[in-house]
DNA sequence: ATATATTTCAGAATTATATTCAATTCTTAT
DNA sequence: ATAAGAATTGAATATAATTCTGAAATATAT
């Protein structure tokens, strides 16, 4: 095998991902009725999907209000990144309030999701993180009002 | 109790949740190891927060390229609802290439997250789904060329 | 075409887990 | 203090996960 890491999936697998994606806490039995096949054999695709990095996690959604985070904002910024480079991005993924960190097209741009418990958290994560980050030129935030639908990973307070 | 939705949640919910965020596949007696709790107590909670609606759903995280899905875009368009009704942002949230819908400060402005297979099938979108959406004045379509942290819901192919 | 290797699958056996429920302990308000 | 309500435990049993083996199907090489 010289070409390396095309992934193929067929019908079956595919069924798999779908069943999944909807139910993550589905079980093994279950997910081998759906399918009509022995739970053997639908684990051990599962368990290739896995290790095929198809499957990245099994994760839960959380109700953002519920763990105190009903701040969400999308902020965009300018930074002096050497191209190739990029450090910015990897310092704004480490902290934890920021769900998602983009490259985007354009200029020098990234985009970050971030979800906090009120703006005077958010104010506070811009101060104390972001201001920490080097070449950052500039921000601009933008406030959600209202998310109509998403799928999201929040920071959950210790206490 | 007159007030009403004030969900409350001690540190062992809290504790359930950061583990199911970071698992969902987690087995009820591994939760029960990790807090030292009978596996029937931990149960119960589990299904209180299920009920509370604190827990929204158990989702398996895909990998976008395993299932052909390419391109990430982020499209902000200006539209001209009528305050208090969205139903531009309803009209969104059905199409299934779309992960997320924000209604966002501003102006009458949503911010909307797009995962297509390639461009080409982006402008299939635009062309066919969203021109098919009345209100919407104007959009602005945003590329990203890297996500370097990210969660996800996808759009998997039928076969 | 044929042999060989690889992959996929089903079914049985074993091990582990989920679920239920009655009894008990813990909380909280009075 | 104490009653009422909530949460937890532990044991029983119902379900499910996991492992293994061999058969079948598929792919690959000769």
């Amino acid at each position: 095998m010289i070409s390396g890491n095309e992934i193929i999936l067929d019908k079956t697998d595919l069924s798999i991902l779908r069943l999944m994606q909807e139910n993550a806490r589905i079980s093994n039995a279950d997910l081998a009725r759906e399918l009509e096949m022995a739970p053997s054999a639908v684990l051990e695709r599962v368990k290739k999907l896995e290790q095929k990095n198809v499957i990245l996690q099994y994760t839960t959604r959380l109700n953002p209000s519920a763990v105190n985070q009903k701040l969400l904002a999308f902020i965009s910024m300018k930074a002096s990144d050497v191209m190739g480079s990029s450090d910015t991005a990897k310092q704004l993924a480490k902290i934890p309030e920021v769900q998602e960190v983009h490259h985007i097209a354009g200029e020098d741009c990234y985009l970050v999701k971030v979800r906090t418990a009120d703006s005077a958290s958010l104010m506070d994560l811009m101060r104390n993180s972001f201001s920490k980050i080097p070449n950052i030129l500039s921000t601009r935030t933008t406030i959600v009002l209202e998310t109509v639908k998403e799928a999201q990973q929040l920071v959950i307070p210790e206490k």
